[in-house]
Parts: structure tokens; C-alpha cells; sequence
DNA sequence: GGCATATAGTTGTTTGTGCAACTATCCAAA
DNA sequence: TTTGGATAGTTGCACAAACAACTATATGCC
């Protein structure tokens, strides 16, 4: 049964993310290392700007799994950082579009190469089928609390 | 080559432990609804506390992970909620011995029944061999990175 | 048109984290 | 025995997360 897989004491690691935690903090040590002077959680809400910006803080909160105090936030302190500008929808005045600064875009280059580093870092000496089934198994983990 | 799994777009999840924090979430969600006044990061404190109490603060520092003043925080958190207390140790007066309290004995079982009824909802339909997979690579990219 | 309801975003509060700087204590070597 | 370095723990600061309560705007229905 694929139930009941978790005896005392291997909990632990489980829940509390130990693997992304030291992922999250290896990064963050090459990005001041590198004299970059923003946050982990700074940059993933740049990663999706990146893919496409000029969307709503909501779609913000939807795509880095975040609720909209927290993006309020991110984006207060992105917009004094000069990376991010919020424009008010011409539609509809409640929503704010948020687009990159020229600062941000020249970022992106820079960051994704460190934590692709990072990631090799993490996997090596792991063959590629078993990260394969490591992300599946995530992907469900999530896909069930979601 | 086990290097260079990981192209754009598949960065992030792994990055930000998406997964983990869902689980987390999901842990602290059951706490609330059952009444406990505790957090997921204090429930990981005491979580090795019940293991062996008794350990000095530092020796929850490696055990949970952390650094010394995030235990120094939830130590005075757990102490407020008179879950733990602080021992000077006889031997080394620098070393604080932090024990349980009875209201904190009483915790273990329904929390850790919680834990364990939250991982199986995370990873119900997941056979276990894949379980066991990813626990595995999860072990190896803390240990890579630590 | 006017009102109820839903949606987008903000603010306040508590808790946790990481870093740097600090105090107190211990230990070992001159 | 003194002194210098290591270790244990605390405090201050900036940033982030979760929750609740709030404002402003939009929309649908009468």
C-alpha cells in the first residue's frame, strides 16, 4: 500500500524541506557573493516577470505560491529597489501591472546562470532518472495539497 | 552526464520547495483546527526534544538546521508557552540544557499522529519505491550542499 | 440606476530567519 | 596565572510569511 510509508523519525526532513532550505541558502550566498543585493524570494517573483511581465500582483501571488500581503510586500520593496514598477490597469483601476526595469532585465542573465550552478551543485553524482522521479514525486506532493 | 539536469523552467519549484512548503502548510492548517497553539517550527524544536531532551541549545542548532539565534527565538517562544525549559548545565555554565515540560509530553502523540496523517494525504497514490527515490536525492542534495 | 457581492490590493500584528556584533564562559599555552 | 582564542548564547536589524481586517473598484442583478 503507498500509504503509511513514514515511520517516526522520517518525518522530519519531509516537512521541513531540509534539501530546498540549503538549495535556498547556497544561492543566496552566490548572489551576495556576486555582489547582487537582492533576496531568494525577491528574485522568484523577478523569474516569473521574467517569463512575462506586466501581470497583476494576483497572477503574482498564483504563480510563486504566495498570498497578496506577501506580494504587496515583495513588490514594495522590488519597486525601492528600482527593479519593478507598478502601472495601474488602464481596465480596471483595482489591479496593478507590474513591469521590470531595464535594472531587473539585466539581472536575469546573471542569477539564472547561479542557480542553475547551485542546482548542478545540489545534483551531482545523481543520475538524471532519479531527479526525474524525485520532481514527479514532488510534483504530486504538491498536486495533492494544493 | 549527471550534471546539467535542469533547464530554464524547471528551476524554480526545486528552488523554493514548493513541496515542502505545501506540506508545512497543511501541518500548521491540522495544528490550528485541533486547537494547538503551536507553530511548525516550534513543533520541529520539540520534535527532537522528544527524541532526548536535555540537549544544549547548539545541539538543536545542528539537529533542526538552523542558526543560533533562530533557537535562541523559538527556545524563548516555547518558553513563554511553557513547553520547554531553559537548564543551566552544572558542568559548563555557557551551555543552556533545555528540557521539556508535562503540558509539552502530552503534545507528542497527536502531533506526530497529525504529521503522519499529513504526509500520507501528500503522498497517498505515490508508490513507495518513488517515495523512497526521492527521499534519497533529497538526502543527497543536503548532503552535497550542507 | 442602485445595491449586494466579489475581487485587487494594502496595512497591522505575530512569528520566524539570516547576518553581524556582542557578552560570558571555558580552555590551553606561555 | 594570565592571556588569547574558541565556544554558547543573546540582541539588533532587515526581510519574509500567515492571518485578519481593511479600502477601493468592478460586476451582476433587481
Amino acid at each position: 500500500m503507498p500509504n503509511n510509508q513514514f515511520k517516526r523519525g522520517e518525518l522530519y526532513s519531509f516537512i521541513t524541506g531540509k534539501a530546498s532550505t540549503a538549495i535556498a541558502r547556497r544561492l543566496q550566498k552566490k548572489f551576495n557573493a556576486a555582489g547582487l543585493n537582492i533576496t531568494i524570494e525577491q528574485w522568484s517573483v523577478l523569474y516569473h516577470l521574467w517569463k512575462q511581465e506586466g501581470i497583476s500582483q494576483q497572477e503574482l501571488c498564483n504563480a510563486t505560491f504566495r498570498d497578496k500581503p506577501s506580494i504587496t510586500r515583495l513588490v514594495d520593496n522590488l519597486e525601492r529597489l528600482n527593479l519593478v514598477k507598478r502601472v495601474a490597469s488602464a481596465n480596471d483601476r483595482r489591479i496593478n501591472l507590474i513591469y521590470l526595469t531595464k535594472q531587473a532585465q539585466k539581472l536575469q542573465e546573471e542569477t539564472m546562470a547561479l542557480a542553475e550552478e547551485t542546482l548542478n551543485e545540489a545534483l551531482i553524482t545523481v543520475p538524471s532518472d532519479r531527479i526525474d522521479v524525485c520532481k514527479e514525486v514532488l510534483q504530486i506532493v504538491y498536486d495533492n495539497l494544493k
